[in-house]
DNA sequence: TCTTAAATATGATTTTTATCATAAAATATT
DNA sequence: AATATTTTATGATAAAAATCATATTTAAGA
């Protein structure tokens, strides 16, 4: 809907993460591919960019994968989303391509301006670390 | 952000239609391009799918054109953006692709679906006319 | 130090979406 | 009836997104 294939990918991949590493239990990308049915070379390709970012850490060689530091699970899910789709994605306007704005707003913009903002606001106040509570307590579940 | 570029062009130039044109007036599409900045061609390809599934009116040959007749104008929006992109676009699951459904929730579910649930019934309730009428009165503005 | 196992970097391919082009059908006007 | 003008139908091309593949770099362990 409003999430590109790509930051779907992503935050499946990620939460998978946040459930099942941390610094001690570093998980290969191989290993990820298949419980959140995605091409395991996708997933490889999104989390370079996420490791550049610092949104999740990484070693390489023998013993090595991908896992989520303290630090990690306390950033706000959006981080993924804007980079991996870019900002503008979520905040620009539905018919124009540019520039929403209140001053000038589309037809559609008092329609879901709003509604678009509670979203963001809240993808902007939600940790990883809460996202993955929510899994384990059994609130919501990860998809295949 | 949530619409394609096509429904997006298809609310445009339907929108147009909706504040120029009327029985006794038809407007072709040549003369609909420039205004609201999209390609010609394109229109017309979109516009064919309009009038088939009736969301849209038009007459061939000489003084022919496309307009809305008042029926037409009594529609809502959303049956735009349900015949150009689909219903699954703007109400299937942000992170599994399939089925959203509030007994087996995805991570982001709760974040995000009542806002869209809102947006969803304020675009069901929207009709063409509503939103003419607020571009008419300087409320809103069609965007090029 | 050598081998092996992992991420990283880069590019190729495929699929989908967006855009362009053109011939056929219909209607008003002469 | 002939002509001109418009939509309609269909297909071709271009651009973007998604997917796949492979060679390079890094680190652990023998
Ligand atoms: S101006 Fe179009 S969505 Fe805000
Ligand atoms: S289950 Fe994912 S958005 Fe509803």
């Amino acid at each position: 809907m409003m999430l590109s294939n790509s930051s779907k990918y992503a935050v499946k991949a990620v939460l998978y993460l946040a459930l099942h590493s941390n610094e001690d239990h570093k998980i290969m990308v191989k290993d990820i591919a298949k419980p959140i049915n995605v091409p395991q070379a996708y997933i490889a390709k999104l989390f370079q960019q996420l490791v550049k970012e610092s949104i999740i850490s990484s070693t390489r060689g023998p013993k090595g994968g991908f896992y989520l530091t303290t630090e990690n699970k306390n950033q706000s899910v959006i981080k993924i989303l804007n980079i991996i789709d870019g900002e503008k994605r979520l905040t620009s306007c539905m018919l124009s391509l540019e520039k929403c704005d209140e001053d000038k707003p589309c037809p559609l913009h008092a329609i879901l301006s709003p509604s678009r903002n509670k979203i963001i606001e809240n993808l902007k106040d939600k940790t990883l670390e809460e996202l993955a509570l929510d899994v384990k307590q059994g609130y919501s579940y990860l998809p295949l």
